[in-house]
DNA sequence: AAAAGCCCCTGGATGC
DNA sequence: TGCATCCAGGGGCTTT
């Protein structure tokens, strides 16, 4: 589900009011993608710092150790000076003096990790590979171009994997390329230089105006006061096979790369 | 080393 | 109404 808008605006939407708030308790519900790796009770007493943003991973800085929460797929988070009783996907509450953050998570795909420090073993081993950041000053076109040329693979693909770029994931990385003009399918390494820095501003429009509109709600997501997303209203080729192309009138084609559904215009990004 | 597949899990939509 | 099948916003791990 959340991509990087969501995930940014998810923490827009409570770091402010979490922060400096105290542990109280720690409720687990069923297993999640990864064990906590650290006993609750002994996160009990610590106080939450802030709340920041790596790709698509939120990191609760403690003022002893951190704590790396991934929404996978269907994770949404909320936080309320007090919540109901825990329903069904209701799979990790962190009950603080400030209120109660609490990911609810159907799918399980997500996971909440506590690492010790930033640079701890099991920091790095969930963030050691990112790539850079769309919205900071190190994505660079320069370097983006260089990235590209050193990949095979096809141009969704390498903005899927994150090791370039961080935060694109299927909705934006199908929008980005339709706002540079370039075909899902072509190949990272044929990208000319003008046609990646087209790419490289698409990425970093694309995901601004997502955020900007409170991400993307497709069936539920909501930030963590409950508020959804309407990026997916201004969508061009996400989700909309066999739609006239809002630019040029041609039906959007749909094909899979990677078990993932990808959508163009044929028109628009003919190569 | 890079690229392609395979899963993890639940629920909603669709088809027979 | 019931049941089977497919699909979904991610990404680590294994296999080519």
């Amino acid at each position: 589900m959340p991509e990087l808008p969501e995930v940014e605006v998810t923490r827009q939407s409570f770091a402010k009011r979490i922060r400096g708030g105290r542990i109280e308790s720690v409720r687990l519900g069923k297993p999640l993608r990864w064990p906590l790796g650290i006993d609750p009770a002994m996160l009990v007493g610590r106080t939450v710092l802030d709340v920041r943003r790596r790709g698509k991973y939120l990191l609760l800085d403690l003022n002893h150790g951190m704590l790396l929460m991934h929404l996978g797929m269907s994770g949404s988070v909320s936080f309320a000076p007090e919540q109901p009783a825990a329903a069904a996907h209701d799979h990790f509450d962190l009950a603080t003096s400030r209120g109660v953050l609490r990911l609810n998570d159907p799918r399980r795909f997500g996971a909440v990790v506590y690492a010790p420090a930033q640079d701890a073993p099991e920091a790095v081993k969930l963030l050691g590979r990112l790539g850079v950041e769309p919205l900071s000053d190190a994505f660079e076109p320069e370097a983006f171009h260089q990235g590209l040329k050193r990949r095979n693979a096809p141009v969704k693909q390498v903005l899927l994997a994150g090791e370039l770029v961080v935060g694109v994931g299927n909705i934006y990385a199908s929008e980005a390329l339709f706002m540079a003009g370039i075909r899902p399918t072509l190949r990272a390494s044929r990208i000319s230089r003008p046609r990646a820095d087209r790419l490289h501003q698409a990425v970093r429009d694309v995901l601004a105006r997502a955020v900007a509109k409170g991400g993307s709600t497709l069936r539920d997501f909501s930030n963590a006061q409950g508020q959804a997303g309407y990026f997916q209203l201004e969508a061009m080729v996400y989700d909309r096979a066999g739609q006239p192309c809002r630019v040029c009138a041609a039906p959007i084609k749909t094909l899979r790369q990677g078990q993932r559904a990808t959508y163009y215009c044929p028109h628009c990004q003919k190569s």
